[in-house]
DNA sequence: TGCCAGGATATTGGATCCAATCTATCACCG
DNA sequence: CGGTGATAGATTGGATCCAATATCCTGGCA
């Protein structure tokens, strides 16, 4: 019943969105490792998924191997899956890509950005001024970034993208857990959307970089105490 | 008999090295997308994959989802998997994304190369030289690039870079198939590695992201001609 | 008392079977 | 003669069943 807990709420409401079971057993397992609804390590026994989504073993097992190929759960053969560990390397690791892959989205994205996407990044930032809820943060910075990212007019950029934002949420959210949570200045944020108000692509990538990278840095600094303690 | 032809050749080698017939088919089926064995837009008929592998239709319909996953193949619910399709946005996709990848990578890697891995590097450039064969070709410069990138300790990041290199290649493989092999100059190869002798970061990852540029401009003013023709 | 062997149990991996859905074909009607 | 609807076949999606493997416990032995 480990898993079980907050699992089932989830199940409840979504099904009728997806064409297939698969897909919705997998969305959902998704979104409840990314939310840390399931925590890191869990083992993701195949039978008790099975009772708790009401399907068989089979689309189960689907959505593991799917979950697997996007690093969100381990697989040993014979013993099962697990939810994938948070580690100070993996954070590392999901920073470094994020600092690659971020500014390049943004050049590409820059010159194609209305009026509109920018003033709803505006409002974004604005509703995150004094946020109190980590979980509505972490969803609020992932669309403010996203949104002036929108316009790269590349797909599949995008998708890895905000797949490795999502993963950096998840290890924040685990951060506040630990932690607690103290809403954060939204002076980077304001000065990154300025920059690109005036078009300036070169200042817009230095600041989500450096971003970025403080944020990656602050994260793994927790971690590695964390683990050497 | 369409997806069977040149498949069981590799069915037949590979088996002993997996573990589970699940793994076993993903890899062979990944290879057999990557290296052009199995045309874009194939049916991927589950029956007909599990008769040529010799096993049920299960194991594969796992591997299946993890293709997916990896983008290699491409479901339409209750119309089955087909090979993904060669497109010119889908190749300027990739691009883009090793130019973000591939200069992080470096400049991670840089500091920690040894003079070995120089050599090696060297070595794979002398093969390069007047390689005939483009199959051969691109796998020696994967292993050129990779070995560039290899200390940057960072597994993620670099199982990425690779997966999108061979993502590329794929791309690279489909174009000489349609125009023709012609082996290209290694120069640019070559003051590439000499940036990273002399230890030159920031001329090193400029140089990376400029060849991987061109080569994805290359490939994508070929591939828009095709689409337009 | 500690360690190794062997068997019981739990769990996954793989095969088979049935149901749901899509596609293509053909008849019928406007 | 063209278009629409019904129906048959093919194919996937999901459930159940069996086999293989790993883990854990227990008992015997050094």
């Amino acid at each position: 019943m480990a898993v079980n807990d907050g699992l089932s709420r989830l199940v409840a409401r979504a099904r009728p969105r997806h064409r297939t079971t698969t897909e919705f057993v997998e969305a959902t397992l998704r979104e409840a490792i990314l939310t840390g609804v399931i925590a890191p390590g869990t083992p993701l026994r195949q039978e008790e998924l099975a009772e708790t989504f009401g399907v068989s073993r089979m689309p189960v097992r689907e959505a593991l191997r799917q979950l697997e190929a996007r690093a969100l759960a381990e697989f040993h053969p014979h013993r099962g899956a697990v939810v994938a560990e948070i580690s100070a390397a993996d954070g590392a690791d999901i920073g470094a890509i994020r600092m690659a892959l971020e500014p390049m989205a943004l050049r590409l994205s820059l010159p194609g950005l209305t009026a509109a996407d920018l003033d709803q990044a505006e409002e974004l930032i604005a509703e995150m001024d004094g946020e109190a809820d980590p979980g509505r943060m972490g969803e609020l910075n992932r669309r403010f970034h996203m949104t002036l990212y929108a316009r790269a007019g590349r797909p599949r950029l995008l998708a890895l993208t905000e797949q490795h934002l999502l993963a950096a949420d998840r290890y924040l959210r685990f951060q506040f857990a630990a932690l607690g949570y103290r809403p954060r200045s939204q002076d980077e944020h304001r000065v990154l959307l300025a920059a690109c108000r005036a078009g300036d692509a070169d200042t817009a990538c230095r600041l989500v970089t450096e971003h970025v990278g403080q944020a990656a840095e602050q994260l793994t600094a927790f971690l590695e105490a964390r683990e050497a303690g």
